[in-house]
DNA sequence: GTCTATAGGTTGATAGAC
DNA sequence: GTCTATCAACCTATAGAC
């Protein structure tokens, strides 16, 4: 497996502690998180945490690695399908308006850790990679889709991040205003650059 | 004035505070801001804060606004100019590769302050207002220039909301991650974009 | 208005019984 | 492996001298 990850199965508790942790950090947001507040949300004590991490900080990079894996597992795409289709699913996954519970739940854990990624190198190098992969996810469909002559022979790394950064302002924004509209906006006319400049004129 | 921020001028001393909170959030980060670490920035002792504000909740409050008034004002534009030309520097400005430092420090400071926005009623209010606002420069540069005929006929609010997420995307990317190249992707691919899509081809 | 001193609570983490 | 009890450090905020 090309994972970096330990290949270990939780145990039932290390997974009460991420289940816990993933709920005080969507109740409380990651600067009032505190193993007080963990513990409240964690079926037995909050001392059974240091007996499986060996800090604060440990355990918060745990939790980032085990959600980013999730996410990633969600974002698993159909390959066999039309690359413009798949695209436009895989957009539709992370700008639809009023996502699945789930999905928004792990969207909004994540822009927390994010901002961390400021003034934390450990966890700045983890959404660096975040985002490579996640970049690498839409550059294949897209290179998948210029070799099937569906897209236009654009350049695919450069178009990649253009429309990474569109949809992580999408999903941004959503997690941080009111503003439903504008991901709804923002949403349409992403898909509709794909129509116009991305797929060929059937000639 | 349109305003809502009280008119009075800063003493040297709220100003003082406003440049260390400013100093202390850029170095621990919003997360592991204490009034302690304020003081240490701070040329007088971490006590006088509480003679002008309420609370660290209220200085908080008081230097996103302080921020965002200073950022704002960096953004406005030569209105005499040609629209296309407006856009394209706004762009620069906010997707600059290596920005300005005090640019950089803003954006810093907002993608920090943003994320609070998540758990915290009044900052994700005001994060609203700040999109509102931006959304509303966009959105009169596309609509002077569709008035001009140097622009399609475009939806204004639609593609105002898609090239928003799209510079927001790419802030946030250069605050949070290593991939300078990714913002230069995306700056020079949303140019493409007003090119290609928004200016009217002379005819 | 600015300072020192300090109250009173919360923090992350550990010791040690079971 | 899980618990209770506890520590020392740090936190926000205030009291009161100057």
């Amino acid at each position: 497996m090309t994972s970096d990850q330990s290949e270990h199965t939780l145990s039932a508790t290390e997974e009460n502690i991420m289940k816990a942790t993933h709920t005080a950090l969507l109740k409380h947001g990651y600067a009032d998180l505190s193993i007080a507040r963990i513990g409240d949300e964690l079926d037995g004590s909050k001392s059974s945490i240091y007996h499986y991490y060996d800090s604060k900080d440990d355990l918060l990079i745990t939790l980032l690695e085990f959600t980013v894996n999730k996410f990633e597992s969600t974002l698993d795409t159909e390959p066999s399908q039309n690359p413009a289709e798949t695209l436009k699913q895989l957009i539709a996954k992370l700008l639809a308006p009023d996502p699945v519970e789930d999905d928004y739940q792990f969207q909004t854990v994540l822009v927390g850790f994010r901002s961390q990624a400021v003034t934390n190198s450990r966890i700045r190098a983890q959404f660096t990679h975040v985002d490579e992969r996640l970049a690498d996810t839409i550059r294949e469909i897209l290179e998948r889709g210029i070799a099937e002559n569906v897209f236009e022979a654009v350049n695919a790394s450069e178009v990649t991040e253009y429309i990474l950064a569109t949809i992580k302002g999408g999903i941004y924004t959503r997690v941080t205003t009111d503003r439903v509209d504008a991901v709804t906006a923002t949403h349409s006319m992403l898909v509709s650059y794909i129509d116009s400049e991305l797929i060929q004129d059937t000639v």
